[in-house]
Formats: structure tokens, sequence, C-alpha cells
DNA sequence: CCCGGAACTCATCAGGTGTTGAACTCAACG
DNA sequence: CGTTGAGTTCAACACCTGATGAGTTCCGGG
């Protein structure tokens, strides 16, 4: 009987079943959950630490599990890294929701559904790979080759911007959005991390509206004046 | 005669100083610039790897010195982190550089001091500073506390901007820079990385004009519509 | 009922970490 | 010359890290 909650975001220090069995070895009895447990622990556990930071150990006993199961499950702590940042990353989603609607609000609508991502669950999980992607180099090679491959490719025919000014569009529009999340859910300053979401939106949403559709002729004569 | 080879570490890249004196204990002759030279390579380490993944062993091999030797200067690590990151902060004077000229011209100008400071030397530091203080939680809390004192209580009022929405005004300005200093200088991602600094200038400026002096009544409709 | 394999733990390895205290070498001063 | 003190290194401590392999317990299918 487990009348315990689910492991997911919360933190249970200690394994708590068995105050029986006290510390039986072997195969533990019931539904096998652990391993979303110990996903869970680990998403935790990098958006708090990042990767370098979060051990191995410190996760397992976050999920109530010896270090040597996560190496069971996962292999080596890249792996375990990667498969704890897969589940809530769904760019092509974000994607179609912003390609479908009035071109003129997609500033906007980036805005908003932006922060419900980050205020929701899924917003640990950014935070561990914010501050993992940022941490080390290979961290930063990897989350580089994701934003090129997963969001650059597929956004700008996506948004239907031609292909000289695309790539260079989303990423201020994306390079925004990433400073935004990065002063308020990881550094915190204030006022901007305590504001309601709908004054960021009405704030940003221009700017970033400006970036994907707007007219950035001049900034297309800098870039050949200065490649002359 | 100590000809053998080092026991621990194996091979250090060695000080340049003293083919003569093949690994000689006790003090150097010639120059006392190794405090500096200790600096040097902490920023470089810092900027390459973060405040937990530089290691006081690599930062010391990596100046040519003895890891005790880091610690005689520098006590802790924290220090450490905390003296090489202190010369190549002034935010005072980009304030000052801000506030004087043209108040509707100060977006563009920001940028391109900000760019410029990024490109040049003190770029390293800045990498180094963004590594570590989105890495782990108490770096964060210092770039939180060194954000709010050395920046808003001083940019606020140089800035002629009211203290109802000042704030609000210079972290939107802020955090759109540190995005832009995050993909182009840490991440690294195309075409951002590699665009010459005043495409980036003509750009972001209009954003930044706007965060800073521009009218934001909608954004603060949206305030207090969402605190009723 | 039994047995293979999955789930799980224990003990341990090899190596890296920050930090410390003592020892040694050199330059400067008297 | 002798002494002093700063510059510098050595060797070690205590701890933590990721990883491995052997061993234990349980579930499910034959």
């Amino acid at each position: 009987m487990r009348d315990v909650a689910l492991p997911g975001a919360g933190q249970w220090p200690y394994a708590q079943r068995g105050f029986l069995m006290a510390r039986r070895t072997g195969r533990r009895p019931g539904n096998p959950d652990t391993r979303e447990a110990i996903l869970a622990a680990a998403r935790g556990a990098f958006a708090d630490k990042g990767y370098d930071g979060a051990s191995i150990r410190a996760i397992a006993t976050g999920a109530g599990v010896d270090p040597a199961l996560v190496h069971h499950y996962f292999g080596t702590k890249d792996k375990l890294f990667l498969a704890a940042m897969q589940a809530p990353m769904d760019p092509a989603e974000m994607i179609d929701a912003l390609a479908d609607g009035d071109r003129e609000q997609a500033g906007p609508r980036f805005v908003r559904l932006f922060l419900q991502i980050w205020d929701g669950p899924g917003g640990a999980a950014g935070v561990a790979l914010l501050r993992s992607a940022v941490g080390t180099e290979w961290t930063a090679k990897l989350f580089r080759e994701f934003v090129v491959t997963q969001i650059l490719r597929r956004a700008v025919p996506k948004l239907g911007l031609d292909d000289e000014q695309g790539p260079l569009r989303v990423t201020l529009a994306a390079s925004h959005m990433v400073g935004i999340a990065l002063a308020r859910y990881v550094i915190k300053v204030e006022p901007l991390a305590s504001v309601p979401s709908e004054v960021i939106v009405a704030a940003v949403g221009p700017s970033v509206q400006r970036y994907l559709t707007g007219d950035l002729s001049d900034v297309f004569d800098a870039q050949v004046a200065a490649g002359s």
C-alpha cells in the first residue's frame, strides 16, 4: 500500500517506505514508478544546482533510492541529464501555436505563451536547462545545437520569414525572451520577478513583434554598411 | 637535487622563467607580478568553466604556480572569485556615459556601449560573471544584490526616471541586454554571434529606447488591471 | 513451484576538490 | 655577515564525486 503522494515536484528527503522493513536490500514490492521519481528528482536538482552542482547521490536520496540505481537506469550522468530534459521540451508545439493566428499579434502571443510555460510545471525544467546550458562549455554546445536544429530550422519557415532575415529575426526575439526568463526566474531580480505576467506581455510584446515582422530595414542597412 | 617527476598532477605547464633552476622550491627570482597572473588565470578559468567548474588547481597551473599560493594570496575560493570579478566591473562609469547626452538617443547609446565592453577585454570577465551568476544559487544571489545595489539604485535617479516606473524600465532594458549577451557571447548562437555589433545596435536600440523613455501606459494599465 | 531476470542495495574504487601547516628560498636591511 | 619576512612549494587531510560489480530480493511466466 502506497499511500504516499507522488514525488513529483516536492522533495522528500528519505525513503519513507518501510518503517517496517528497515532498509531491506533487493527489489521493492509494489508498482515500479521509481524511474519517474528519479527523473523528477533529477529535474529538481539540475534546476537548483546546475549540471555540475547536482550530484547523483543527492538526486538518489531525493528520490529515496540508492545512487547505484540511477546508474542502473540511466548509465551515466550525461544520459540522465538528457533524459531529464527531454520530456518537458517540445518547441514544435510552441512554434505551431505561434504560427497560426494573426501574424501581427504573434509577438504578444509568443510572450504570453512563453511566460505560461515558465510559470507552469515546465518552469523548473527550464531553469535547469538554462542553468546547465550556461554553466559549462559542453552543455552550452548542446544547447546551441538544440536551438539551431529544433527551433531555428523549424521556426523560420513556419513563420513565413524569408531565409535572408529570418534567422536574425528569430534569434533576436528568442534572446530577448531568454533574457527575461533569466532575470525573472533564475536571477529573480525585482521588480521583474514578481510583476504579473500580463505586464511583461504588454511591455515586451511590441518589441518581439517588431523583431518578427516589423520593419528592420535600418538593421540590414547597417549590415551591408559593416560588410563593405 | 630533485630530478624526479612530480608526484600528483604530472606536468605543470610550468613557469616559463627558470629553465635553469629545475623545479626549485621557495621564492621565485624576478618580478613579483604573480598575484596578477593568478587573477588573470582565475578570470579565464571562471569564464570557461563557471565558478564550480573552475578548480583552484587548474587556476594555479594556469598561472604557473602552486595551488597553495592561491590560498596564500586570496584565502578562499570565494574571495578569489570576488577579487577576480572586481576589477573589470564599474557600472557607475557606464551609467554616467548613459546619463549625459540626448535622452532620446539613450537606447542605441546603451546598446553600443554594452557591446563595446563585451567585445573588449572585459568580455571574458563578463562571460565569467554570467556563467557563474547563473550556475548556482549563491552566486545568483550575489549577482542579484549586485544588480540591485550597484545598478538599479544608481541608474534610476541618474536617468531621471520616476520611482514608480523606473525600476521596471531599467530591468526590462537590462534583461534584454543580458539576453543578447547570453546568446551572443556565451551560447554563441548564430547568426547573432557573428553579426557586426552595429546591426545589433540598430535592431535592439529602439526597443531599449522604448523601455527607458517610451510610452508604457499600456503596461501600467495591465499592471493595475492585474492588481485589482 | 521454480527459475530467469528485473529491481534494488552494499561496499568499494580511483580520482578530484578546497584547504592547511610546515618547510624552503630568496631579497632586503642592518 | 646574520636576521627577518615575504614569496613559494610540498605533502597531506578530509571529503565528495561518478562509476562498477557483486550480491540480495522480488515479480511474472513456464
